[in-house]
DNA sequence: TAAATTTGCGCAACCGTTTGTCCAGCTATT
DNA sequence: AATAGCTGGACAAACGGTTGCGCAAATTTA
């Protein structure tokens, strides 16, 4: 392997110093035009190109910024870092990847090892069960911000982004309620997360907008799980009250349901109208896409997230002045319905 | 922000050369015990972290890896970018991400700047239409290995890891034989590309074991777009032949094709069964998923590349020993079914 | 014409770590 | 007791590039 071309090779060659040839390759005023012409002549000649963890070294900074983040294989995820990438690109700035797979202490190794590489700052969407936040707070000592997207920590002095659920409820909601339906039936998440509480939040209100009343019987908690998604099934199904349509927790749920639905006999879009939440691309793939689907914005979110890290890093947002937006959702209604 | 502790600063407080901290640091025999102690303790006490980029710089190596893939959004490739993640995790490299989008510009700019972020070896899937590969050929100059995945170059001296779709159609079709099925037709992808080659091959070859005569009409050329299956699906079921059974090539394009099927007013796996590639996870989402589809070993594609390089940069294979992996595809039939 | 300024470039330090070499003092050998 | 062999550690160079400072020559100004 024939050793590269460094400055002080183009230096001993043209009998200059290394620092001109620095100097010349950046096109500093002070050195004179026919030594700056010659140099980056001999440079081309060369192929010189600087060696970038010299500079990283030098300048402590790499350019880098990590990404931390539970799975990629959610669509949801995949798009978001589209928009990081891209972002980041922008600036010049690479993307070092680190997927937790839902597992804190993995995201603690990542996210130290990360710091250990000298990422320049840090895009973070927790793992489900993060709790503890020890290992993103010893970052301030490095000196590497950090905002958070989408899934963020429960912590008053932090960056981030993140969608609003309420919105796009509502709309959801109204939605229904406008195509004549009036026993609304919510598949939700978890009880504890946020999410599920603002589609909650989102449900009532609609009703209210509607001078209706809000029956928390409609409103069951389930956990994702094909399974807990059947259960809401059944129980939404044998309501006291017709249930006509059904806001499912987000598309894969969704696609649980109707396939449940379909088992009884249903008819989808007539006994049954289905709304979620995500708007997947694949759901027009789907045989029985829901008629409606809350975007949450995912590239945008990324791309917000990174824009704000990267003001950060320039020095252009102050780095204890915490940027926390709240991105509202909106609803997608799928084409031609 | 207090400046992090580095081997100098241990040196001076125990009055020690920066080289003798270094050695201790890393046990060197050559130290005494008694100062090795010191050292550590205090090292210890500073949270002493070494400065990777010092080291990269000193090593002339990353510990990083780079990516460069056309869409993380598609199914196959975050799953191959786990098996990657996973593997070089495990030897303590990094990884960094490049999404193409499928632009072969777009993929030449990502791969100068890995070069240039010094990465020490490169995972490529190509964009769907690279046919230059001048960008990959000038990495040998600066010794970073490459390791191509999926879609593969068309050049004799590279290292790959691909699947070959050929068995797992073999398998495809004559589980539809096998099932009584007599006039199969395929959707398969764009004529020049090996992926289509080795379905019709696999097609051709399963019709030969049960001495079946191979009708090239078919089998329909389609680009993969939905308009295009849809041309596809609406010539197969004009064949002069009822075609009861379709090998699509993959799931979302079977996914379009049950659409069209439907609005035809046929009923899936009664009047026409499916079969596809990928084994998408979510197909289990689907209404009407596939028989059964073809396993293309997403992550162990990932897993195996990533092995290969690694073994390249620890010198465990020789750089000219050129890795060809074939993985065979195999034909997995839905639960049930 | 002398003084002041500008121009053009070299010198040297520095970033943090690793590693080859050298050396002083001690121990062991004969 | 003289020599050889260890032991434990210091010194310095090197990785490649950047940057503050100094200085001579050229040019402008008074």
């Amino acid at each position: 392997m024939p050793n590269l071309p460094t400055i002080k090779e183009i230096a001993k060659r043209l009998n200059l110093a290394a620092s001109t040839v620095s100097r010349a390759l950046h096109n500093h005023p002070r050195i004179g035009l026919r030594t700056r012409m010659k140099v980056q002549e001999l440079a081309r000649e060369l192929q010189y190109e600087p060696n970038q963890t010299a500079i990283f070294f030098q300048q402590k900074k790499t350019f880098t910024l990590g990404i931390v983040l539970p799975e990629l294989s959610e669509a949801f995820f995949s798009a978001a870092i589209s928009g990081i990438e891209d972002t980041a690109n922008k600036s010049n700035y690479m993307v070092l990847l680190g997927q937790s797979h839902d597992d804190t202490t993995r995201e603690q190794k990542i996210v130290e090892i990360m710091k250990n590489h000298r990422v320049d700052g840090l895009l973070v969407s927790l793992a489900k069960n993060t709790v503890n936040y020890a290992h993103f707070e010893m970052l301030r000592k490095y000196n590497i911000p950090v905002v958070f997207f989408d899934r963020i920590p429960n912590m008053p002095s932090i960056h981030y982004v993140a969608s609003n659920m309420e919105s796009g409820t509502i709309q959801a909601v109204s939605l229904l309620l406008q195509r004549g339906h009036r026993v609304i039936g919510m598949i939700n998440g978890p009880e504890k997360l946020t999410a599920s509480q603002q589609r909650t939040t989102g449900y009532q209100k609609a009703m209210q907008l509607q001078r209706l009343k809000y029956d928390a019987s409609l409103n069951v908690n389930a956990d994702l799980t094909k399974e807990s998604t059947r259960n809401a099934m059944q129980q939404l199904l044998a309501h006291k009250r017709k249930v006509t349509a059904i806001v499912a927790f987000n598309d894969y749920v969704s696609q649980d349901a109707v396939q449940y639905a379909l088992e009884q006999g249903l008819e989808i879009n007539k006994d049954l109208t289905f709304v979620s939440y995500a708007n997947l691309p694949l759901s027009s793939y789907m045989a029985f896409p829901p008629l409606a689907s809350v975007e949450q914005y995912p590239y945008l979110q990324g791309q917000r997230a990174t824009e704000i890290l990267l003001d950060l890093l320039s020095g252009k947002l102050p780095l204890d002045q915490y940027q926390q937006i709240v991105i509202d959702s909106r609803l997608v209604i799928a084409p031609g319905r």
